[in-house]
DNA sequence: AAGGAATCCAACCGCAGTGCT
DNA sequence: GAGCACTGCGGTTGGATTCCT
């Protein structure tokens, strides 16, 4: 025994929905709420799947959602997290919950895809070795999705490399206070200006050589860089997403500063903060 | 102006995880 | 515990629109 079937598949209408549909189908969920998609073509008497009647609820007429052009503060982000998450496109989305995942992927597929890979058919590759938002781009702008899970081993390492990392203000080399975004390995943190380092690089900071203190250096260092530290910020961002997802069953929109764990705040700070984003807008400097 | 190519995006398909009976 | 449906997700498709020649 099991549930009764969803749907029968004969008599099922498919195709673009109508302004009619639309509006039965909004006034059911204003009225009972989403969820139970099941009952949804029962009870409306529409002629659609339950799945069409969800998927056209959560891509186009869930209230909240925005429409028309990616800002380049979302095209920014999109950029980095799909070079973080690849294509998990919910997972992004949560971090853009005006956006659908639909609405991201497309725009993904029709616009970022493409101008990625131009900038790499037409990139001098010197400046591969020379530069670290070069070695950032190159590095994640690949349609390449398998980075981070081909490495879950070397990312258990590094998160157990995490523990003792903290938050505190710290002064730039310009004589700027500000929050730092730490990304800490055995013997060395990276302290991310927001507002200070152009294109996202972070001032590297160094364990001296009695183990104590962190000395800043002068050296430069992409946050984005695939390395180690954002295997390790990756592991969090993958934990406090599946986190979320499984508090998600209804398909409104989450507010995902609202459902932060705190661990995370390295990440979803630098994700979120607006300021941050006007960076991440000048970051791809190939675009 | 016409028609072919390119682009966009809503919607569908199929799979996997989860939960109900 | 098995079997099945429900839900959510990512990949893909196809019709509509825009651009180019």
């Amino acid at each position: 025994m099991g549930r009764p079937p969803c749907c029968e598949k004969v008599g099922i209408k498919k195709g673009p929905w109508t302004p009619e549909e639309d509006i039965i189908l909004v006034s059911y969920i204003q009225e009972h709420g989403p969820g139970n998609w099941r009952s949804v073509p029962i009870n409306t008497g529409l002629s659609r799947c339950s799945k069409s009647c969800r998927l056209r609820w959560t891509n186009y007429l869930r209230p909240g959602i925005k429409r028309g052009n990616f800002t380049p503060h979302e095209e920014g982000m999109i950029i980095h997290l799909q070079a973080l998450l690849g294509n998990k496109w919910a997972a992004i989305a949560s971090y853009l919950p005006q956006r659908t995942d639909n609405d991201i992927k497309n725009y993904w597929n029709t616009h970022l895809k493409k101008k990625i890979s131009k900038f790499h058919s037409t990139s001098d590759p010197q400046m591969a070795s020379n530069s670290t938002t070069f070695q950032f781009t190159s590095k994640n702008y690949t349609d390449n999705s398998s980075v981070y899970a081909s490495n879950t081993e070397n990312v258990s390492r590094l998160l157990e490399e995490w523990t003792g990392s903290s938050s505190k203000t710290v002064t730039a080399p310009n004589g700027n206070r500000e929050l730092p975004r730490i990304i800490s390995t055995k013997n060395s943190r990276t302290e991310c200006s927001s507002s200070a380092a152009p294109s996202f690089q972070c001032y590297r900071r160094q364990v001296d050589q009695e183990g104590k203190n962190m000395i800043p250096t002068d050296e430069f260092e992409s946050i984005l860089s695939f390395n180690n530290q954002n295997a390790t910020a990756l592991e969090r961002l993958s934990s406090s997403y599946s986190a979320r997802r499984g508090s998600d069953s209804s398909g409104i929109d989450q507010n995902p500063k609202a459902e932060t764990n705190a661990p995370l705040s390295f990440l979803e700070t630098w994700l979120l903060d607006e300021t941050a984003g006007q960076e991440v807008m000048d970051l791809p400097q190939i675009f």
